[in-house]
DNA sequence: TCGAATTTGTGCGTATGTATC
DNA sequence: GGATACATACGCACAAATTCG
């Protein structure tokens, strides 16, 4: 019976996933049972609930025992700005500039010296087993957690400074740059790496999500002239955020 | 039969999963057959296939049709460099440098003319229905598709020009920033919206993946003088890869 | 409260196509 | 060409969860 060119369950698939994303199945509405399926395409009962897996693979849908399988809710990813650099002119078009969200909402931390780990150390230009300073991070907007932070400082860098502890003292809470400028540390690049992954558990439960979410990884490192001087881990969740990078070309 | 607690095919990956991830199956083995799984486990065809297709779904090992089911190197995603900023000395020790893929693989191109739907229109600041021309790309690295881009371009801006097409002509293949500049339009700015979502059945299919591993999503723009003149969407298997940027600071 | 119908999730046996060795 | 193994497909059965009269 296959003498098309793609398996019959990638077709039906299809044809839901188009009626998913034009809107005529929209959130929370049940799509046609293992059984209608069947009928209304013409298919076994195995190409039906294989079509029904590919989707729910994708999180478009989500069954439901003894229910059906639902629609799933996808909100519009907000960005969060990843780059200081902004245009010169204040009128420029940017849709960057309408959905910001603000750098700053609420957080909490929790600082301990440690030892460097092998990845950690290589991010740091530092021996394994050096003094870091780690600080975790979860930061709030509305209420709601948005991103989690780990955070590693050389203490060759900041120890026995005023700023050896990010969240205490005048500094606290200024920002890696900031406090860095204060024991004359000058911070003049940056690196960010994006990867993505499904979330840990124990990263979906601090984040409100739901096992299998999807999250982005930020690995961040600030360098003064060419010194690493704090790298980051940053845990978004994927589907309520993406980052946004605005770069000058040439 | 399933008196235990887990399903049956949850209980096979399960053994096979510690076997691979103790080392005792290494990257290149192959897995036994469907038909040595079905005996050794005394369990049905089904299990033993829905067995492998959860060690596939999770990126451990892949099938090869007629030959085998074989464990799957995991490396360590490689970066994908994102900015063009470089610094200026030639000795930094920035980890990026070592790691960059060379941006030129080898790619397979295919354009149309066509109207810009509602995103696309948002994204180029055009209206709903103009025309664009709309090009889609495989890259490849070392034979292995690496990322799989949709780029589109207002006709309003390329239209009657000799870079109306992105890959024919004397400046085929020459990358955005190049082809407008013969055509005398700046480009000076990129925005590059990063995000990550479950690949779907298609996508996964000409990145030799598998439903439900997660892609990186960048959404790039270019921008001449506050206009926008091109934007893509650039997806990107996780497991794989990762964008790397780097910025200066302040 | 009870029970019947529906639906998903899991499992079994089999058959065929097709890629690889 | 033949043997092996995966990929797709069909049909069926049953348990558990849900829904609804």
């Amino acid at each position: 019976m296959t003498f098309g060119e793609q398996p019959a369950y990638l077709r039906v698939a299809g044809d839901l996933r188009k009626q998913i994303v034009d809107g005529s199945l929209p959130p929370h509405t049940r799509l046609p049972s293992q059984a209608r399926i069947r009928e209304e395409y013409g298919v076994s009962d195995t190409v039906a609930l294989e079509a029904r897996k590919v989707l729910m693979a994708e999180g478009l849908v989500e069954g439901r025992s003894g229910s059906g399988t639902y629609v799933r809710e996808r909100p519009v990813p907000r960005r969060i700005a990843r780059s200081g650099y902004r245009p010169e002119s204040g009128a420029t078009p940017f849709r960057q500039e309408q959905a910001d969200v603000e750098a700053r909402g609420t957080w909490e931390s929790r600082s301990e010296q440690a030892e460097a780990s092998l990845a950690v150390a290589e991010r740091l230009a530092v021996k394994p087993g050096d003094r870091v300073m780690c600080t975790r991070y979860v930061f709030r907007e509305a209420g709601e957690a948005m991103m989690l932070s780990t955070s590693w400082e050389p203490l060759a860098v900041t120890g026995r400074t005023p700023v050896m502890l990010p969240e205490e003292g005048p500094l606290g809470g200024m920002g890696v740059v900031e406090r860095m400028r204060a024991i004359d540390v000058i911070v003049d690049n940056v690196t960010e790496e994006v990867g993505a992954r499904p979330g840990l558990a124990e990263e979906l439960l601090a984040l409100g999500g739901v096992p299998g979410h999807v999250v982005l990884v930020v690995q961040r490192t600030y360098y003064a002239s060419g010194r690493p001087v704090e790298t980051a881990d940053v845990v978004i969740p994927a589907d309520r955020y993406q980052v946004a990078y605005h770069l000058p070309v040439r």
